[in-house]
DNA sequence: GGTCCGACCTGGCAGC
DNA sequence: TGCTGCCAGGTCGGAC
């Protein structure tokens, strides 16, 4: 499911492609991929010119001219393809297309039809982007400060980290990989996190991202529900998971089964030999 | 204000 | 082989 590496994997290949590009003709083939009047979200892409492609957390931002921002989240299943001049067919499954003037197309896929679109101006999406978390990848993201965060929270850590008003970008698979290598069992309250493992999971959050993003992301497994990037590629991270999707596998560490709960209506792996 | 939980949505897959 | 029903999970909105 794409969290911040498959994102930030899908954005630095739309940045290759897209930015001079102008939207000569824009389609919504389900009106659930767009937020809001998809009369209005047609009229404000067609004619506009992308001057910058962008990742904020889990949204695909592009700036366009005119000052209006194009903002889409995949959600579960969705996807951006760049198919070049003369490529390959539509995609199944696309929930909307956006001709350019030199005859290449973006299109956007998405299975599950959770995805979504908009426009927003530069101030509505300024105060969008205001209210998500701190980016785990920039120099903002200290150890200091999650601590400050977590004394103030009851919640599951595991459950804490997925609120993207706290780190922004952070998924299931992510934040379950994170917890293990800090050895912090994801039942522990944000507020019983102290100094000495708040440092580990702030290091191991860097860690496991940066590691996601060199190998463009995980791959789960095949179809059509299952991430690529913008053009087809699957991510390669499957393979360095250490506990995701490892229900009764020994732990790499210990040895100890790993262990599957639900947290938050969500699949939770852990080690219950080594995460405290 | 913080927390919890259902709804959204449909392909994949296990079980029969 | 075909049908049924559960599972996956990011975000939002409503309830407590």
């Amino acid at each position: 499911m794409p969290e911040l590496p498959e994102v930030e994997t899908i954005v630095r290949r739309l940045r290759r492609e897209l930015p001079g590009r102008q939207v000569a003709r824009a389609e919504v083939l389900r009106p659930n991929a767009v937020r809001g009047s998809v009369r209005r979200f047609v009229t404000a892409v067609t004619g506009a010119t992308i001057e910058a492609v962008e990742r904020r957390a889990k949204f695909i931002v592009m700036r366009l001219s005119g000052r209006r921002v194009w903002v889409s989240h995949l959600r579960m299943t969705g996807k951006w393809q760049f198919i070049a001049r003369g490529g390959a067919a539509l995609p199944g499954y696309t929930r909307a297309v956006f001709d350019f003037e030199d005859g290449a197309r973006l299109v956007f896929v998405d299975p599950r039809t959770l995805g979504e679109m908009e426009v927003l101006s530069a101030g509505a999406w300024r105060a969008r982007d205001a209210a998500l978390g701190v980016e785990p990848l920039s120099p903002a993201f200290t150890a200091e400060e999650l601590m400050t965060r977590f004394a103030g929270s009851r919640r599951a850590i595991k459950e804490w980290l997925l609120d993207q008003t706290h780190v922004a970008g952070l998924g299931n698979i992510y934040v379950v990989e994170a917890l293990w290598r800090a050895r912090v069992s994801p039942r522990r309250r944000a507020c019983h996190v102290g100094p000495v493992r708040a440092r580990r999971l702030h290091a191991a959050i860097i860690d496991v991202l940066t590691a996601a993003v060199a190998k463009q992301g995980t791959t789960l497994g095949k179809g059509v529900t299952h991430y690529t990037d913008a053009t087809g590629d699957p991510g390669a991270f499957y393979d360095f998971l250490q506990v995701y999707d490892r229900e009764g596998e020994p732990c790499a560490r210990c040895g100890t089964a790993i262990r599957r709960i639900t947290q938050g209506q969500r699949s939770t792996y852990y080690c219950p030999g080594c995460q405290r």
